[in-house]
DNA sequence: TTGTGTGCAAAAGCTTTGCATGTTG
DNA sequence: CAACATGCAAAGCTTTTGCACACAA
């Protein structure tokens, strides 16, 4: 279920997260001739510093209350290659507003959004990989990957939490 | 799996459902006490006239070039009525755009869309249910509907057929 | 007749693009 | 130093909104 409980190790662990995809995107960098930028590991860093889901403009703006100078432009761009790479998710909630949301690190897992308040929580269920295998054969696609939201009301609880697990 | 092979009984099958959408919606006006307008009820015998998937944009401009004058405004407005009574679905196929399709008399169904061609296939996957059920009540949500889209690589037959059938 | 619905165009919101400038390799 | 990335602002696209007029009840 994603959580991992805040620990004393926990601090580390991020910070452990944060070298190895910093690595794994200048490798993807240098493997398809594009430049590294001081822009483009700032946002991927604070990506991983944030947790669950995000739009672009929250990402841009938090940026600038840090005082980091990046623009709108950069901050698409960046996302988008990161998507590529698969740091990265993207995700659409109903809304036609692209969310995105870290993935190295953390279990493939699908969302359940309400649509009062707009909390998403994650689940995993191993039957989804079974029905993207048996569908993919039968209808002779080569199933790449799935978005699996579940939309209702959080029993009672609305107002309480935002979507952010932290 | 939703194709309904076109037969010599296909035209009066239509009809009859034609028939059964506008009452349904007739039905819901009333009791909301909306008004009965001839483009509502256009626009839903439009719908119901076309097969698999579209976007606000072409309804509308189906509607005018078969010379009914209609607006954006109205359309929308329309769609939005007719999702909230269920006799259409609402998508979004990982892009930035609503994709609409009729639904009554259609048996419930997910997709799998081509990311290179931008084919939509459709299926039924009985596993479904049970994970909203299970999710829901994990999680203490009243799940009340869901999206689920499978996306890859239609092998082979990218280029012969667009998503478009009209 | 009253007020909701429509049409039109303007505005809004997210994302992309063009161009001059800056910086990586 | 050459090509690519950035920043900024303008443009693009889908969707929403405001307002005057039309028409359903």
């Amino acid at each position: 279920m994603n959580q991992m409980t805040t620990t004393m190790s926990t601090q580390s662990h991020e910070e452990k997260i944060i070298r190895e995809v910093l690595n794994i995107f200048s490798t993807h960098l240098e493997q398809n001739n594009l430049r590294k930028t001081p822009e483009r590991f700032a946002i991927l860093e604070e990506i991983y510093r944030r947790d669950d889901h995000f739009d672009a403009e929250a990402l841009y703006i938090h940026m600038k209350n840090q005082n980091y100078r990046v623009s709108r432009a950069t901050v698409y761009n960046t996302l988008e290659l990161l998507v590529n790479c698969d740091l990265v998710k993207k995700h659409q909630f109903g809304k036609n507003l692209a969310q995105y949301e870290k993935s190295y690190g953390f279990k493939q897992h699908d969302h359940l959004i309400c649509v009062d308040c707009g909390k998403v929580l994650e689940f995993c269920d191993p039957r989804i990989q079974n029905i993207k295998n048996m569908m993919g054969e039968l209808l002779k696609f080569n199933v790449t990957h799935h978005s699996l939201n579940l939309y209702g009301q959080c029993q009672g609880a609305c107002e309480k939490t935002q979507s952010k697990v932290s």
